[in-house]
DNA sequence: TTAAAGTTTCACTAATTTCTGAAACTTTAA
DNA sequence: TTAAAGTTTCAGAAATTAGTGAAACTTTAA
């Protein structure tokens, strides 16, 4: 199976993308052209389409498997696996943030929260403990929009992120009628 | 100037956390040292408690000024630079998120356009194309809701943020009483 | 103008990550 | 039960990325 130039080209920038992701480059590639594909493709197909060793498929098979993000298909007398994309882009893209945070944001989440026990033994360690708790604080919010996004169907995080864009405005001008004393919550409508 | 472990500990898992956040683990310490650090702190007393050598924190303060999370202190008949942390930790936290959609979005969003405009030679481009367009298209929310918050103040911002949390059930309920009609998803085949 | 103090660069080395290919293992049709 | 087809693993090779330290460069007080 050979890449038409306009699907390399978008593999191949999926790969380099791939990294920033949490991927590597292979990996990259091989969602790429699942992703871009019609049909179900095997392994082999894969290897071949990008030009790479068979056991490096099957590792990054294995790791797109550990995001969540291939089904496999069986074809009736024929033992091979055929993959192809878990769900629409949104939904992978939601994976992606989900495994995300597990792996980036959880482990910190826990050493500052253990760290800001501890009893600071001199000024350093308060003023880290201050910042820390700064960081805590924005990483826990973070981790409460992560977990809400994953209770939410497909329809309202699309309206959510088409919304989103207009939010900005109000807050902008809610903010300038509030009074300094009340940052926190908004009134509840009525 | 030594670390105490509490610091010691956060410095190094910062280091860690670092090349998620897309510099390396040298970058991510030095980051995390003047977080943290009561006041600002010289080329030479960084290389000195993360133990690296003189060269390789210059590189890493230059990286740093390139995300813009760097202030320079001076100090009167003193000819070195003093570092510290360029605002608050959202202050920060929003600097990384605007570079790193730079990096990381607007080069794919190019790309993605030039392919679209593109005529499908077969039915698999045909199909690729419309993959690249769903993911264009989120990419597209994604950076706009990027240069939104850019244009935000930090108080909005922080009020969206706390708000968040909350917003997307409300979003749940509005979508029950939607029409169909509206629903952008194809029939599932029967 | 000089030299001491500070900073940056860069060729090289070290460390880490990724990839290969062959061998081991698994599955199933006959 | 066997062997052909398919899959996985893993030790080491290759490639990439990060880090060192010495030399070159810059700045400024005297």
């Amino acid at each position: 199976m050979k890449m038409t130039p306009m699907i390399e080209s978008f593999v191949l920038h999926f790969g380099e993308m791939g990294s920033h992701w949490g991927f590597n480059r292979t990996v990259g590639q091989i969602c790429g052209l699942i992703v871009v594909s019609e049909n179900p493709l095997s392994a082999n197909e894969i290897a071949d389409a990008l030009n790479i060793s068979r056991g490096n498929v099957s590792m990054g098979i294995k790791e797109l498997q550990s995001w969540r993000l291939l089904q496999v298909k069986h074809i009736p007398g024929d033992r091979k696996d055929y993959y192809f994309a878990a769900g629409t882009i949104l939904e992978m893209a939601r994976r992606v943030m989900i495994e995300r945070k597990r792996r980036e944001i959880d482990p910190t989440l826990t050493l500052l929260r253990d760290t800001l026990i501890e009893e600071p033994l001199n000024s350093n360690e308060a003023h880290a403990q201050q910042k820390m708790r700064e960081i805590h604080d924005l990483l826990e919010t973070a981790s409460q929009w992560s977990d809400e996004i994953q209770t939410l169907s497909t329809e309202s995080l699309q309206t959510l992120l088409k919304l989103g864009v207009g939010v900005g405005k109000v807050l902008e001008f809610a903010d300038k009628f509030r009074t300094p004393k009340f940052t926190e919550e908004p009134e509840p409508p009525s």
